[in-house]
Order: C-alpha cells, then sequence, then structure tokens
DNA sequence: TAATTATATATTTATATAGTTATATAGTCA
DNA sequence: TGACTATATAACTATATAAATATATAATTA
C-alpha cells in the first residue's frame, strides 16, 4: 500500500447532499434552535419563547430541520415536540467550535494577548 | 458531578461564526474545491481545468474559502497556488458522509434493499 | 357547536449570492 | 516597452431564502 495521502473518491452527487446538510447549519437560528434541543425535546411554543423570534418562522426553520433529518417531530394531541434525531450534529458543531477557538487563540498569540 | 447531559453553554454571537462556516461549506461547487485540494497546492488553472466552471467563477469561489480560513493562498510568479489550511475540513466531511451512509443504509433497509 | 390554543402554511418583501461577461491588474518574457 | 499569461474584480442577472404578516388547519375544551 502507498503512503501518500490519497483522496477519497467521492462523487459531486454525493457532495451536493453534504453540502445540502451543511447549508442546513449556516442559519444561526437553526443552530440556536439545535443547541436549545440538546438536552431533550421541546414543543414549538417552548422553542419561540426561548429563541427570539415569531412562532411561523421557528416553524419554518423546524421544517427545514426535519426535512434535513436532524431534527424529528412528535405530535401529542395539540402540541408537537422536536427533537435531535441525529447528534452527529453535536460532534460536527463542537470540532468546528474547537478549530475556530485555535483560530482565535492563534490570533490573540499575534497579537501578543493573552486569552483566558 | 451529575450525570445529565447539560448543554454547552455557546453564546449566539459563538454561533453565528460556525453557521458561517457551515455556510462556506454549503455549496457543492466549494465542496469540489476542497476535495480536489485534498492531496496538495493546485493553481487557479489547475482548478479550473478539474471543476466545470469559469475562471471567475472559481476565484470567486477561492476568496471566500480563503476568507472563511479554509484555504490558504500562496503566489509564485504569475500563478497563485491555493491549498487547505484547516485540515478540519475532511473530518467533518467524513464525519456527515458517515451519517448520510447511514441514513441511506437506513432507508435502504426499510425498502428491503441491498446495499454493497 | 363555538371558542380557544398550538402549529403550519401562503404571500410578500428584502436581501444575499451564484454564475456570466467584460475588464482590470499584475507578473513574465520577447 | 509591448505582447502574453494568470488571476482578480466589477457589473449584471437570476435565483434562493429569511423574516414578517395574515390566515388556515387541527386538536381541545366549554
Amino acid at each position: 500500500m502507498s503512503e501518500i495521502a490519497t483522496k477519497p473518491n467521492i462523487s459531486p452527487e454525493a457532495l451536493e447532499l453534504v453540502a445540502e446538510r451543511f447549508k442546513a447549519l449556516s442559519e444561526p437560528i437553526r443552530l440556536r434552535i439545535l443547541h436549545q434541543l440538546h438536552d431533550g425535546e421541546m414543543s414549538v411554543t417552548e422553542i419561540t419563547q426561548v429563541i427570539e423570534s415569531s412562532q411561523p418562522n421557528i416553524s419554518k426553520h423546524l421544517k427545514l430541520l426535519q426535512d434535513a433529518g436532524l431534527v424529528a417531530r412528535r405530535q401529542e394531541g395539540n402540541t408537537v415536540y422536536y427533537s435531535i434525531s441525529d447528534k452527529v450534529v453535536f460532534d460536527i458543531c463542537e470540532i468546528v467550535c474547537n478549530s475556530l477557538r485555535e483560530k482565535f487563540s492563534a490570533k490573540a498569540d499575534a497579537l501578543g494577548l493573552k486569552l483566558k
């Protein structure tokens, strides 16, 4: 086996699906919603109360997240509960957060600043 | 220490930065560019030859990727080479790819199909 | 059934951005 | 310097979508 790094074979079609995933994660309000769902399911009303936005807007983003397969919907009587359906979301976010932290840390170093 | 999962404290401002990262990764053509850069740096001309698009369009996306801190730019004489500056990109893509694979696999199972 | 509550959808407006075309910039070499 | 090559930018068009507002749907309860 060669030791030279060769790129995995990913088709443009596959990359379109991956891009779609990232697109679902590319809006701050959707990340805030996912973040709120971290500890368990919440109703639309609860989410709307925590996130400063209108109920229709929240519903729209929830639908988008559901279509992306990131959250699950459960209806109980009159109220609808949403929950994280793909925990991978948190792994990804953590990686990105760490990467950003490093970036800022490096920048702070370059400026002679000290981060706590 | 409690064993109950509690969500990490991430500010809305931090989530905006994270969302920005994801946005840079939310276009198929940019993922294709990053994918091509997997094995090492490439000139704009080379990238343009491999990816079916116009040179100005490629340049624009490269600039965006550079602003996002995902690629680095190196000029040598007349030609400009771009390379991956944050390998985290590949970790993230792999996670998403695996997640998608699982999803499709589950769907195929549900349909009674057999994936190779 | 009517009133109430919870959620979803339709419509509109404003904004962002992908891609194209034309052109500018900047380096190389005769 | 002038011609040539490589890359970047500007201006434009077309499209996507976030948010707001109004309204619809559907479940609950009186």
